[in-house]
DNA sequence: CTATGTTGTTGAAACTTTTCAATTTCAGTG
DNA sequence: CACTGAAATTGAAAAGTTTCAACAACATAG
């Protein structure tokens, strides 16, 4: 059964003030005699006072709180955005309630009406399905919400938005494998995720299309994102044989490895590979995996720090700004046609 | 600037009915007319009504909310749990505030205050360090707050607990090592997580002690659980050159086996190898890896469970339960000294 | 036609905090 | 010593919802 909490009036008697006095030691303690902070305190501490973010926000009409909701938070990419949303929003005293769509859009838009019931200020959104963005933030703006899109690249601009130039991400890997020589590519690229496999391959033919060598591209399409799909579409490499392959994301490309290897097709030396995301196991793969590494803590840190500047913008003169991040080219061993392995 | 949302109130005036019945709709709606409901409804529609949780919980005096606070939620391990919790969640009608303390105690305790302040029904609580597991736990006990400990082993029954048998999935490890033969083992494990790997460490001294086999165990303390520090105890197993190698982890194991592979070193043909956790990625590595399964979203789910019937409990006769979970040994290729690679 | 019970609806009170206008205190000045 | 102005403190009002006791409406039974 639980007891009855203490309350600012508990807390007033004890330390023989008005209530006002201890809401304004815990709110705005430069008010208040050093003295009388030091009763209210010791009151506080003896009663194991604890302040009810209800009624305070109730009363007060603002929470210091911020939504993220994110596809798949298993997914490092996302988990190392958390974390950056989550340092910038301690640095500037807010609170992020972290919410885990799990690829649901019915639970996404779950966690999108507990947000808003909770009256938060603001919420840092990557929707589970690009293609139903607007459907999805609507909801929000009209209530007033302040919405910052994450890895969401959207002609919309009634929100702010921060993304990684994937069209960037997929010219550098094109460049980096004609420079070492390749003139037959393979992309693997997915049904899932097609905005972001779409961008990286028009990337792709960009670096192709301006480069001195000629080339051709073999697109590849699979189902699902994971190893274990990489695993099976390097079966029909073994055939197809290209110079080298790109992978929109390296658990694709671990998995491609794997079967090169288990065949007995050397890498780089018969052919290259590299995937996207650079994820922690990239480096440690049997063969190093070159790849191409997204900022993504640096987009969370930056979508939150514009989320807080909308929210507390109290004249409205606010304007949504679009920013891209530029990803960046790791180069391993199964790229590097004259390099062995380490 | 934020427009001032509507309330019950005006839903009432809308609806030409008195605000109890809003109230009714929303929360009871068998105690209303179909008719009146209908209205009710359509004004709610109409004005974009956004229930206002503050004030909900503030009245109320509850909050169908739980906390889980997990020590890093890129760990698989606690991505799966938190899976499991929520699911549990939205079974029972609750919501699961997220809060990863990213392996800070510091930012352990200011979760665990926020959710204190939230008033939040109960805690699901693996402790970032747990050997202060107590300290952890004792303000929330103190302020009534019902906590679920997970992954976690203790005396103090103060608390319901659910963890997985370490020492039985150490002893899984150990016993299928020594059927196949081996009698020279290594175990790598961690100064962190100590618990768990000393636990699994005492399995596999089970294991040994009881098989008819003689068998000795050296052990190899680690700094940090991933793969490139398993690459760099790969370099000493070198030169040791043990039968078998238990790792604590499975991104130990795989840096071990890259280094093994590196160095000509045949698995398991010269050195069988086995991991624990059982990662996605384990089945697709070079050589498949054997490993150890936990049942984590299982754990996450019945935690959750436990906590609810805990929170629901009227009468006060609650008794705390202490749920052992069994791990499942996965064989894969590393360790079937009878098979070549799939 | 009255008494009884059932079902649906009402509106005021309560939950806990913050805010603000009003009041008190106090040091400094004439 | 009285007055001034600034600083500290006070206490009532307000925030949006749920609950509950009271009331109304209506059907059924006697």
């Amino acid at each position: 059964m639980r007891q009855k909490q203490p309350g600012v009036k508990d807390v007033a008697k004890l330390a023989q003030v008005s209530l006002g006095t201890v809401s304004h030691v815990l709110n705005h303690p430069e008010r208040v005699t050093a003295g009388t902070r030091d009763k209210v305190l010791a009151a506080i501490d003896e009663l194991r006072f604890t302040r009810n973010n209800a009624a305070s926000q109730l009363r007060a009409g603002r929470r210091t709180a911020v939504g993220l909701v994110v596809p798949d938070i298993a997914n490092p990419f996302f988990s190392e955005v958390a974390r950056g949303v989550e340092d910038e929003a301690d640095a500037q005293g807010y609170t992020v309630l972290l919410c885990n769509a799990a690829e649901s859009e019915e639970r996404q838009q779950r966690h999108l009406q507990f947000l808003l019931e909770e009256r938060v200020s603001g919420v840092l959104l990557t929707p589970v399905d690009n293609k139903n963005t607007r459907r999805a933030t609507e909801p929000l703006l009209n209530a007033g919400q302040h919405v910052v899109l994450i890895d969401q690249i959207s002609r919309y601009t009634e929100s702010c938005l921060v993304a990684v130039d994937d069209v960037l991400g997929g010219e550098l890997a094109g460049v980096h494998l004609l420079d070492q020589g390749a003139s037959s590519l393979a992309f693997v690229g997915g049904r899932e995720w097609i905005r972001q496999s779409r961008d990286r391959l028009a990337g792709l033919r960009e670096a192709v299309s301006h480069h001195k060598t000629k080339a051709t591209i073999d697109v590849i399409e699979v189902e699902s994102m994971g190893s274990s799909c990489g695993y099976k579409v390097g079966g029909d490499l073994l055939t197809t044989r290209p110079d080298a392959v790109f992978c929109a994301n390296d658990l694709l490309a671990l998995g491609v490895m794997r079967r090169f290897l288990e065949n007995k097709v050397r890498i780089p030396t018969d052919v290259m590979l590299i995937g996207y995301d650079d994820i922690d196991f990239a480096g440690n793969a049997v063969v190093p995996l070159t790849s191409i590494r997204q900022p993504a803590y640096q987009l969370g840190k930056t979508s939150a720090s514009l989320l807080f500047a909308e929210a507390n913008n109290e004249l409205g003169d606010h304007v949504h700004q679009q920013i891209l991040f530029r990803p960046e080219l790791v180069i391993r061993a199964s790229t590097l046609s004259y390099a062995g392995m380490s």
